[in-house]
DNA sequence: TCTGATGCACGTTAATGCACGTTTATGAAC
DNA sequence: GTTCATAAACGTGCATTAACGTGCATCAGA
């Protein structure tokens, strides 16, 4: 790739940082084929001009307020990006990932680890332009009606050209989750598009804050045996967690992962 | 003719600069058979002009690769602005639109009244936001694998859409424009999907600053019988514009459509 | 002849990797 | 809970390599 500059080694770095990916030092080591000393150095520089802050093996972004604030706005809350961490932490290099429709997918994209190869389709507008402000992670869009409540295409166009994609891995949106009626959404076209795409995929994961679990939606994509893990945050009541696990959900949550 | 081939050497390291891509002096040197004494020149005269950064090891383009069309957003310019208000007032009550890929066709999305029952197409990601993001107009996304530097979906997949419209009315977006050479663009995926875009409507518009003038790109697109009109600004040179009219375009301008 | 592009020689500078001693985090022993 | 051992990460200095800019000679085309 476009690794033989240093200059632009220490501008994808910076563009990381700035994502509010957290940076390991040995990993870009092995990522650009140099030394740790050459990542140390260039992490050094980048903390020197504020662009991140330095810590034992690695540096973190500084979560500054003064960013964008257009960005920040209707960006998810820390608890989504939690979740969402976990999500980008679970991709495997070489993989045609699916991010469906819905703000906490949305979160995943600016976190998806930038050197493993990967591929991202989405039919969603919002992660489409997320993804293509990273710039390195190839991208192919589903296009047809724009549902403009889901934000993205779900109309019949959308499902059939579901049919030319092989996904590796498919993170589903969901309005509502219970371990009684399973995976819940608004729309039914919204519905038949997941349903659908979950065929399509080899893995499935669903992403699922607390709240989701108030909620009630009236079409149902599907239950436990549909999906191979259910993210959920720490703060999820142990009997909820217990009632899932029963019926068959594999649970992930960030506490665990960063165990 | 020596001094002819360098000119186009430099002219293909600015094109790939343009298109964002990180070049190398050593690389460029066994490429071209030359010493890197002379790349280095080169890469010193485009700095100069403003078209590249130097760096340690070859340039980089200005705009990094990973927001091409995204920065140029920001600066949708006073005088683009006047000439989307004019493509906006050509557009007829219940028309299908498409909006090509193009910063210009961007302005256009949030000029366009939001009262006569349009339908809008496009293949691009910033302009489907824009649309989205307006909520009064119904939106189809052409979907495919998104060209980065493009900003939307060009590809075989792309084109095949194509065929499932009957356009009104479509707004191309086109990188130079030149009375000899017609329409021209970048890239050449582009280009194809241009040409079969503009067999698929009825009126074709094209929307240039007077910069498009001044610019070359390599591949062409059409030229004045394959438009039904060319948007112009006031300020480009009444020899240009009679040039342009003796060939057959027909001219549209902000001064004009205000009278 | 003149111009401009090129390649080469020269001294200079930037980036890197390695060696060295120091600091930090972690977990086992007490 | 504190102490201590250990390994990983750290910073610094240094040598090496690649790239740099400059000046100059050469060569082809005008």
């Amino acid at each position: 790739m476009n690794s033989s500059l240093s200059v632009s080694r220490r501008d994808i770095i910076e563009a990381r940082l700035a994502r509010g990916q957290e940076i390991v030092a040995s990993v870009i080591a092995q990522e650009f084929d140099i030394s740790e000393d050459a990542v140390r150095r260039d992490l050094r520089a980048l903390a020197a001009e504020g662009k991140c802050r330095r810590v034992y093996g690695g540096a973190l972004p500084l979560v500054t307020p003064s960013r964008p604030i257009s960005e920040r706005i209707g960006k998810a809350s820390e608890r989504k990006m939690a979740l969402a961490r976990v999500a980008a932490g679970t991709v495997a290099a070489g993989e045609l990932l699916f991010l469906d429709c819905g703000s906490t997918n949305l979160a995943i994209a600016a976190l998806l680890p930038g050197d493993r190869k990967l591929t991202v389709a989405t039919n969603s507008i919002d992660i489409a332009a997320a993804i293509m402000k990273r710039g390195d992670i190839p991208l192919i869009l589903i296009g047809g009606l724009i549902d403009p409540v889901v934000g993205g295409s779900v109309d019949a166009s959308a499902v059939a050209r579901l049919d030319e994609l092989n996904i590796d891995r498919c993170f589903v949106g969901a309005c509502a989750v219970s371990a009684e009626t399973g995976m819940s959404v608004q729309e039914h076209s919204d519905a038949l598009f997941k349903r659908k795409l979950m065929t399509r995929s080899a893995i499935n994961i669903v992403l699922a804050t607390s709240e989701k679990f108030e909620e009630r939606a009236p079409h149902r994509i599907g239950s436990a045996r549909d999906i191979d893990w259910l993210i959920v945050e720490d703060d999820l009541p142990s009997n909820t967690r217990q009632a899932l696990a029963e019926i068959g959900y594999a649970l992930l949550t960030p506490g665990q992962s960063a165990a």
